[in-house]
RNA sequence: GGUCCGGUAGCUCAGCUGGAUAGAGCACCAGCCUUCUAAGCUGGGGGUCAUUGGUUCGAAUCCAAUCCGGAUCACCA
């Protein structure tokens, strides 16, 4: 229990013994953190108290910091400044609650429950690279999962790839009409940025029919669903749905050119999934719970043959399930996916990390399954986030304004290696070394101004700003960590969870304004955790370890912890700068971030 | 037009279950390397918290209306 939970409960009982005939509600009970320019470390707002009990709040406030400095172990004192009350806590819980949690491995965590979570992220289209709006999906998704698991869930992490569809036969049949048989291998491109090529030529060509086809008379919006191109793509998709073997084949191939690439990028970005499903396989299922649902009278059947839901009862309209010719539409897959996913794992809880331009879709996708009776629908939860954009407006791959998500890592990794040579800070590592620390540098600063701004925001991706190593940064938070690391290094303390060995130790000192503000910050760190467990958000841990680094930055400048006043002064402080390492580490880490011990 | 999201310093963002004089970073200005890593530290200027009204001891935070920006409402995915 955090010391603010502690006071919450000990003001609760001091009320209650206090005026035994009132009756007070615990939620409005308010801890805050004491403003620093007053004396006292944490708050308890008299106002709530004043008129329930017709007390001034000065009598109160004495009355109740009497209390809790008599009948709680905790509190040194208090001081009453207009209707707050603040007390002071202990030194000796500082020292304590330090020699306790220092090399605590397990601090911040939860116990583990039986709860089951999937987190759904990435879920690319394989007719194209990924990128920089995947990033934000991709490092959110895993962050979220890696953020689930300290508190106690069973968290499965799948990628959901969108293997079949006419998009990805566009980019198919681009490369029938023009590639000439070039592999990647032959090409010299990943196979991602192949099929990716491909897919802008598709469009290409397919503008140029639409050009011809306008000038010779036809309206615009006829010819673009009428083209030649458009009409063999359809062809294909049917082909495709029919299983014919030419069509799979080539399917099969250029699908394989794209794994490998993605794969690649995965790899580099430290991403891993538990579980991976296809659309390729989940749509049939989609398909029988349409049926399923027709049978039940849930939807129901056009004169061409389309399927239908009515949503109108719930404020949306109709939506169509399975187009005329019996091929699937999005949502028909993602139905069938839904149903994959809970047999699969019998989720208690199933999370999409996609794009709020969604959003739409996936109250419907809820609401359909809902209707249907699915156990599956009470689950689904949309973490739902804002699109990347550039100070120019929205990245359009038409327009060739997309930040390709490979380029964008050679370049942070690049620019981290720029810095770090113009400091001349290269000294005393291997060329091996230099490698991964760039590579550190460099995506920690990706991951962190992805994950910095709260998810459901939209963000403005701005090169200039991006490619700044200084303030709120993952190299700011490295910094602070490479500088304990020196620290304790020339202490000969190895920093390596649940090994440290330092002397527990009862200091009698007075602990200083700068001290404490570290200690409280350690202190926060479980019910940070947990706030950004519920909140889905992981930004609360980059805004912590950003304060946290900064405290530690302001301390370093002002006491040495080498040359402290005294034996016990430099004890303390060693656990504070060993404890602070390791919650840095640990909320980076969830991040997917490394810190490295020199830089 | 309906629904949803956003509007806080020049820029990018915290703060939003109501609490003390609204905070960071970047940029700008002035200092600090003979002391554990200056990718750092200290100080300074910079605000009508979109607007108006309401709720109350107290509103950036809650409610209502308005304005501005975005997303979405396809036999695209």
């Amino acid at each position: 229990m955090t010391l603010s939970d502690q006071l919450k409960v000990a003001v609760e009982f001091a009320l209650k013994n206090l005026f035994p005939d009132v009756e007070i509600n615990p939620a409005q009970i308010q801890i805050n953190l004491t403003k620093p320019e007053f004396t006292g470390d944490y708050t308890v707002v008299l106002f709530p108290f004043v008129k329930l009990l017709r007390m001034k709040p000065d009598a109160l406030g004495a009355q109740l910091g009497d209390y809790l400095v008599t009948n709680t172990p905790l509190f040194s004192g208090y001081a009453i400044v207009s209707g707050f009350l603040n007390m002071s806590v202990k030194d000796s819980v500082w020292v304590s609650f330090l020699t306790e949690n220092f090399n605590n491995t397990s601090f911040g965590l939860q116990p583990e429950h039986e709860n089951k979570v999937m987190v759904e992220y990435s879920s690319p289209n394989t007719n194209k690279p990924l990128h920089f709006g995947h990033l934000r999906n991709i490092f959110l998704g895993a962050a979220v999962a890696e953020i689930l698991k300290t508190t106690g869930n069973n968290v499965i992490k799948a990628n959901l790839i969108n293997d079949r569809g006419i998009h990805i036969c566009k980019s198919m049949i681009a490369w029938k009409h023009l590639a000439n048989g070039a592999t990647p291998e032959s090409a010299g491109m990943k196979g991602d940025h192949l099929a990716g090529y491909y897919y802008v030529k598709f469009n290409d060509l397919l503008k140029q029919e639409v050009a011809t086809m306008v000038a010779a008379g036809t309206d615009e919006k006829v010819a673009e669903k009428e083209a030649p191109l458009m009409l063999e793509a359809q062809e294909m998709l049917r082909q495709w749905e029919a299983g014919d073997a030419d069509v799979r084949h080539l399917w099969e191939t250029m699908n394989g050119w794209v794994y490998e690439g993605f794969d690649v990028t995965y790899k580099r970005l430290g991403i891993t999934f538990d579980k991976v499903y296809h659309e390729s396989n989940t749509y049939l299922l989609g398909k029988k719970l349409v049926e399923k649902g027709l049978e039940k009278g849930v939807l129901f059947k056009k004169e061409n043959g389309s399927v239908w839901i009515d949503l109108k009862e719930d404020g949306l309209d109709e939506k169509l399930l399975l187009r005329g010719d019996g091929t699937s539409v999005y949502i028909t897959q993602d139905l069938g996916t839904a149903e994959l996913k809970y047999n699969d794992f019998q989720l208690d809880k199933s999370i999409y990390v996609i794009a709020d331009e969604q959003n739409y879709h996936m109250q419907v996708l809820k609401l359909i399954l809902k209707k249907m009776g699915e156990p599956c629908a009470d689950g689904i939860y949309h973490l739902s986030y804002g699109m990347v954009e550039l100070p120019s407006g929205r990245m359009k791959s038409r327009e060739g304004t997309v930040v390709d998500a490979d380029d964008m890592v050679d370049e942070m990794i690049r620019l981290s290696r720029e810095q770090t040579e113009q400091s001349g800070k290269t000294e005393g590592f291997t060329a091996e070394e230099l490698e991964t620390l760039y590579e550190t540098i460099g995506l920690g600063a990706l991951k962190f101004y992805l994950l910095r701004v709260e998810p459901k925001k939209k963000m403005i991706f701005d090169p200039k700003e991006s490619r700044d190593l200084h303030g709120f940064t993952a190299t700011f938070i490295q910094y602070a960590h490479a500088r304990i690391c020196s620290i304790l290094r020339k202490e000969n303390i190895k920093l390596v969870p649940g090994t440290n060995e330092l002397p527990a130790l009862i200091v009698n000192e007075h602990i200083l304004p700068l001290e404490k503000k570290m200690i409280l910050q350690l202190e926060q760190y479980p019910s940070v955790l947990a706030a950004a467990s519920d909140e889905l958000n992981p930004s609360e841990l980059c805004n912590y370890s950003f304060q946290l680094a900064q405290s530690f930055n302001s301390f370093y400048a002002e006491l040495s912890i080498a040359k402290a006043e005294n034996e016990e002064k430099k004890q303390l402080r060693l656990m504070m700068a060993v404890m602070t390492a390791m919650v840095l580490r640990h909320a980076m880490g969830l991040l997917g971030i490394r810190l490295p011990e020199k830089m």
